[in-house]
RNA sequence: GCGCCCAUAGCUCAAUUGGAUAGAGCGUCUGACUACGGAUCAGAAGGUUGGGGGUUCGACUCCUCCUGGGCGUACCA
C-alpha cells in the first residue's frame, strides 16, 4: 500500500523535531523510535474526532523513553515543528493537546488533489496493484445439494462475492469457488429417505428438490426413533462410494436439478463464479493424498478409522476415512487444498465459511501443515501458511438457530421476493414516472438484503430480523443507494462539464472538509476490508460518507433557507459539482465493491 | 467434562485492535425554506460497557475468577 503523502510529511517534521527536543537522547539511541520517521508513520492514529486533525501520535508511551511528561513532550515538538517550519508553506499544521499530537493538514492541497484523483480515475479510484501477479481463490456460498437455500447460505454468498470484488480491486487475480456440497453420508440419508417415502413423486416434478428437502427433515425426525435408518443411510453412502449404478443415477438427478435452482438464485442474487465443483469431483484425487499421509507416518488405524492425531492442538484427532472406507468431508478438504493448488498455485486461499466450522478448518490446515513438515517442503512453497478460514457468525432467527435438518429455514427466494415487492410499492407511490420501475426495485430490494449482511462486521452473530431486512432508511442499502440517485440527480441538472480546476477555497466550510476528507480515506476503507477479510468497513465508510454529504446537502444558511448546491453563482457551483462527482464516484464504486448495484434513479 | 466464541442505550450494532467526552441506526419525543429527490436533514431523551479482582500513564479492549448464553467436541457437512 503506497504510504499517505500527508502522513508521511507529518512523520518527518515530527522525528525531526524529536531530534531537535531531545538532542542528548538522540545521541545516544540513535535513529530510532521517535527519532525514526517510518516508526512514527506506524505509530499514527486518526482523532476520535475529526475536529482535531487528520492524525495524530499519543505520546504518552514515549513518556519512559525520553524522561519527560507526557504533556510536556507534546508541545515541546509542537512549538519545535512550529519553529521549524515557519515562512515555508505548512502542508500540515501541528498542536499539542493534552498526550497527543494533532495534526491537521493543508486544506487547499488536500481538496485539490484529492477531487482531482477522484475525477481522472473515476472509478479506478483506489485501485491499487498490491495484488498483481497474485493468485487469491475465494470459497464461497457452498451450498448443499438438494437442500434449501437458507438465510443460513445468505452470509457466506453476500460476503464471499463482495471479497471476490475487493481483491479484484487491488489488483489480484480472484477466482471465486462456489464448492458444492454434492457428497457425503447426506446422500445415504437422502436416497434412503427417497426409496422409502418418495415413490410418489415424478422425476420431471418441478418441485422435486422442495419435496426431497421435507424428507430429508423426516428422515432426521424418524431417526430419532429408528436407530436402523442412519446405518442405512451409510451403507447406500458407500455404495455410491463405490460406484454403484441406481444409486448414481438417484444422485445424478438430484443433483442436476438442485444446480438449476441454484442457479435461478444466483442470478437474481447477481452473485458469480469463476468456478463451480462439487465435493464429488475429488473423488479420484483422494488416494494419491491419504498414501502421502501413510507414507509421512501422520495417519494411523484407530478402531477401525484411518485417523491423523494431531495431540498437541487439542483438537481430536482428524478421520480421513470411516471404518466402512467411505471418506469425510475433512478429508475431501485436504485434497481440495493440494488440487486447487495445482490448478491455480494460489497465494492465498480463503475460505469463507461459517465459525461453527473452526474446529474443522483447524484440522485440515493442521495436517496439511503436518505433512509438509514432515516432507520438508520449503517454506515458501508450503500451503498452511496460505489457507484462510473467513469465519462469520452464526445468522439466528428468534431465539432458535437456524437448522437445516430440523426444517427451520427461511428461503432465500422469499426474501428477496419480499423486499423487491415492498420496494416496488414504494416507487410506485414515490417515484411513479420512473421508467425502469422493476429493474430498479430489483437493484434497491437486493441492495437492503445485501447491506444487511455487511454491515455487521463479520464474527457478529446476527439475528435475522424480517423488520430490519426490509428497511430502507437509516442505515441500509437503500440509504445509500438513494444517496447515489440524488447526485446523479444533480449532475443531471448541472449538466455542464465537471472540472478539477476549481476555487478549492469555496469548499472550505466544515460539511466540505469532512467530505474531501472521507473522500481521501476511501483507499484506507479498501485496505481496512482486505486486512480484516471484511466488507463491512467499506460499508460502514460508505454510510459516513453518504451522511457527511446527505448532511451538506441539507444545510441551510443563516436566514433559514437551503444552502443549494446549484446556484447563479458559476465559479462556486462548479467547486460543489467537483465535490458531488467525486462523492457519486466514490459511492458507486463502494457499492460494486459490496456486491450492490447503484441505480442512477429510484 | 474439555475447547473456542460472545455479553455495550429499550432493540440492532460500532468504538481506529491499549488512547482523548463509549458512538451510530431503529424505536420514542420536538422540529425543517411551500422539497436542487423528505428512502433526507437538525435536535432531545436514553450507559456503573453482565459482576468482582488484577496488569499501567490509560482498559469496552489484555490476565484471572464468577454468572448467563452460543458453537464444537472421531466415523454428518
Amino acid at each position: 500500500m503506497s504510504k499517505d503523502k500527508f502522513k508521511q510529511h507529518f512523520a518527518n517534521i515530527i522525528a525531526d523535531a524529536f531530534q531537535k527536543c531531545y538532542p542528548e537522547k538522540y545521541e545516544e539511541i540513535g535513529h530510532y523510535q521517535v527519532f525514526d520517521p517510518d516508526f512514527i508513520y506506524d505509530n499514527l492514529e486518526k482523532p476520535k474526532d475529526p475536529k482535531m486533525g487528520r492524525f495524530a501520535l499519543p505520546v504518552f508511551r514515549f513518556a519512559r523513553l525520553l524522561s519527560d511528561k507526557p504533556q510536556e513532550i507534546a508541545s515541546k515538538v509542537a512549538q519545535a515543528v512550529d519553529e521549524g517550519i515557519a515562512g515555508n508553506k505548512k502542508l500540515v499544521t501541528v498542536t499539542a493537546a493534552g498526550g497527543f499530537l494533532n495534526a491537521k493538514v493543508d486544506f487547499n492541497t488536500l481538496t485539490m488533489e484529492t477531487l482531482q484523483d477522484v475525477l481522472d480515475k473515476g472509478k479506478r479510484y483506489g485501485t491499487s496493484t498490491v495484488g498483481e501477479g497474485r493468485t487469491v481463490l475465494v470459497e464461497y456460498s457452498s451450498v448443499n445439494i438438494a437442500k434449501p437455500f437458507g438465510i443460513a447460505h445468505l452470509r457466506t454468498t453476500i460476503l464471499g462475492a463482495s471479497l471476490r470484488e475487493i481483491f479484484k480491486k487491488l489488483g489480484y487475480n480472484v477466482v471465486g469457488l462456489n464448492y458444492l456440497g454434492d457428497w457425503g453420508t447426506q446422500f445415504g440419508k437422502l436416497i434412503v429417505a427417497y426409496l422409502k417415502w418418495g415413490a410418489d413423486i415424478s422425476k420431471d416434478d418441478p418441485c422435486l428438490i422442495d419435496k426431497l428437502f421435507e424428507l430429508y427433515v423426516r428422515f432426521h425426525a424418524e431417526a430419532k426413533q429408528d436407530e436402523l435408518l442412519d446405518e442405512k443411510a451409510r451403507v447406500v453412502f458407500k455404495k455410491l462410494e463405490n460406484g454403484d449404478t441406481d444409486t448414481t443415477k438417484l444422485w445424478k438427478l438430484f443433483r442436476s436439478r438442485s444446480i438449476e435452482k441454484f442457479k435461478r438464485i444466483y442470478d437474481r442474487l447477481g452473485v458469480e463464479f469463476d468456478l463451480i465443483i462439487g465435493e464429488s469431483d475429488l473423488n479420484d484425487k483422494i488416494e494419491p493424498i491419504i498414501e502421502r499421509l501413510e507414507k509421512a507416518g501422520l495417519s494411523r488405524i484407530s478402531e477401525g478409522a484411518l485417523v491423523v492425531d494431531l495431540e498437541d492442538t487439542q483438537l481430536p484427532p482428524c478421520l480421513l476415512k470411516k471404518a466402512d472406507g467411505a471418506t469425510l468431508y475433512a478429508t475431501r478438504d485436504i485434497v481440495g487444498a493440494f488440487w486447487r493448488f495445482e490448478k491455480y498455485q494460489y497465494d492465498q486461499s480463503l475460505y469463507v465459511v461459517a465459525n461453527s466450522q473452526s474446529d474443522h478448518f483447524k484440522q485440515v490446515f493442521g495436517v496439511i501443515s503436518r505433512l509438509e513438515e514432515t516432507e520438508h517442503t520449503p517454506e515458501d512453497e508450503r500451503l498452511a501458511p496460505r489457507l484462510k478460514h473467513v469465519d462469520f457468525g452464526w445468522v439466528k432467527f428468534g431465539d432458535k438457530t437456524m437448522s437445516t435438518r430440523s426444517g427451520n429455514v427461511i428461503p432465500v427466494e422469499d426474501v428477496v421476493n419480499k423486499a423487491v415487492s415492498l420496494v416496488k410499492q414504494m416507487i410506485i407511490e414515490k417515484n411513479p414516472n420512473l421508467k425502469a420501475i422493476d429493474k430498479t426495485a430489483h437493484m434497491v430490494g437486493v441492495g437492503a438484503v445485501k447491506f444487511s449482511q455487511l454491515s455487521v462486521k463479520r464474527l457478529t452473530d446476527v439475528n435475522f430480523d424480517w423488520d430490519a431486512v426490509l428497511s430502507f432508511e437509516g442505515e441500509t442499502g437503500p440509504y445509500l443507494q438513494y444517496t447515489h440517485a440524488r447526485l446523479c440527480s444533480l449532475e443531471r441538472n448541472y449538466d455542464k462539464d465537471i472540472k478539477s480546476d476549481i476555487e478549492v477555497t469555496l469548499l472550505a466550510g466544515e460539511e466540505e472538509q469532512r467530505i474531501v476528507e472521507l473522500l481521501a480515506d476511501f483507499p484506507e476503507a479498501i485496505a481496512d476490508a482486505v486486512r480484516n477479510y471484511d466488507p463491512y468497513f467499506i460499508a460502514t465508510y460508505l454510510l459516513r460518507l453518504a451522511g457527511a454529504f446527505n448532511k451538506f446537502y441539507q444545510r441551510k444558511t443563516p436566514d433559514g433557507r437551503i444552502d443549494k448546491i446549484i446556484s447563479d453563482d458559476v465559479t462556486l457551483t462548479s467547486a460543489r459539482m467537483a465535490l458531488v462527482t467525486s462523492v457519486r464516484t466514490v459511492i458507486g464504486e463502494g457499492l460494486h465493491l459490496l456486491g450492490i448495484q447503484a441505480p442512477e434513479e429510484m
